[in-house]
DNA sequence: AACGCTATCGTTAGTAG
DNA sequence: CCTACTAACGATAGCGT
């Protein structure tokens, strides 16, 4: 804290960042705003939000908010209360994530994981308000993504039952089954590095 | 403009929002904001994004940055320019918009996709510093949403190629094909209402 | 019920550690 | 790479139209 003549916030025009290090610190720092505005509107709208980004290196980073087992039992049983969920949730997940570590046989995944895991759990300790969100743990599954978000999306399909149910049709999948392997838990969080 | 003595923004608490219309009010401007924030981190960093919302009505949003298109162009060619795609999008697009209305068989489809549309160009316009972004249509298929959707994520599923590749098998569909029909184009953005 | 306004809050660029 | 700090900028809640 020596030369205190900080120039604050500067504005910047919305074109791609040349610097480098810049870019990756903007990428982190942005996703992670995103996924918070998205988790906002999700509690504070009681709605189903779903993110997929991809990091300069190419990597996919996803976003789901509340939850993909929520999503289809919201969609089993629309009367259900929003109440009924941080439980269900905060319950559920504890032993979920351990279990889900143990899943992980790479261990540098693991060990990324578990860094991601710490930063949100502090980003959300920051802003504690969130009712069943700052209790959610939050679940890298580095090896299952792929399942993952097929899981999710076809969740997202069965939801807007109509116009999908031709198109569902073409897609093979026992999405119950998988979710319920690899994922009943809170807003979903998920990382590969490879 | 009579009293002058506004509030201003006042200070609220993450949680779900009782008061119906403050409520459609929120998601409505919130839906944006995630929107803008995904297309600056799009453009400052360079990278694709998707995100799907569903209202408050269960009705699907979704918006993807920059492209569909791009994120398979991207895929094929990682050396392409990244001002390659603001010709082929601003060229490319306004033939594709017209043609699509004329696709949309729903009278009350079309409407509420031209009135979202409108609404977006307007933002576009509010902010014009965004490069190609800024002349970027906005394309509604309500009709065709669910094929949107399962193409944009069948072009993420094949971005992430290795982990995917057995669960790719399992999923059958011409994407390229569903592509070139109805979208290559900017920054896409698809609402469904029924 | 979407739009404009503006005070205020929340996010983040810049910087140092 | 991440964490912390700050000042400035940008987003938006609350109103009014």
């Amino acid at each position: 804290m020596a030369n205190r003549q900080l120039k604050g916030r500067q504005k910047i025009s919305i074109q791609r960042i040349e610097n480098r290090d810049g870019l990756f610190a903007s990428f982190s720092k942005r996703r992670l705003g995103v996924y918070k505005k998205a988790s906002e509107l999700s509690t504070l709208c009681g709605v189903d939000v779903g993110i997929i980004i991809f990091s300069p290196q190419g990597n996919p980073h996803s976003f789901f908010s509340p939850t993909m087992k929520s999503v289809i039992d919201r969609y089993k049983n629309p009367n259900m209360q929003s109440n009924y969920y941080p439980t269900i949730i905060d319950t559920h997940t504890r032993g979920q994530i351990s279990n889900l570590n143990h899943k992980l046989d790479d261990s540098r995944a693991e060990a990324e994981a578990e860094i991601e895991r710490g930063k949100i759990l502090k980003e959300n300790d920051k802003t504690r308000q969130k009712g069943w969100w700052e209790e959610t743990p939050v679940e890298q599954m580095n090896k299952k993504q792929a399942r993952e978000l097929k899981t999710w999306f076809e969740n997202f399909l069965s939801k807007s039952s109509i116009q999908m149910e031709q198109l569902k049709r073409g897609v093979s999948l026992s999405s119950t089954i998988i979710l319920e392997n690899v994922s009943a838990h809170g807003t979903t969080h998920v990382t590969t590095t490879g």
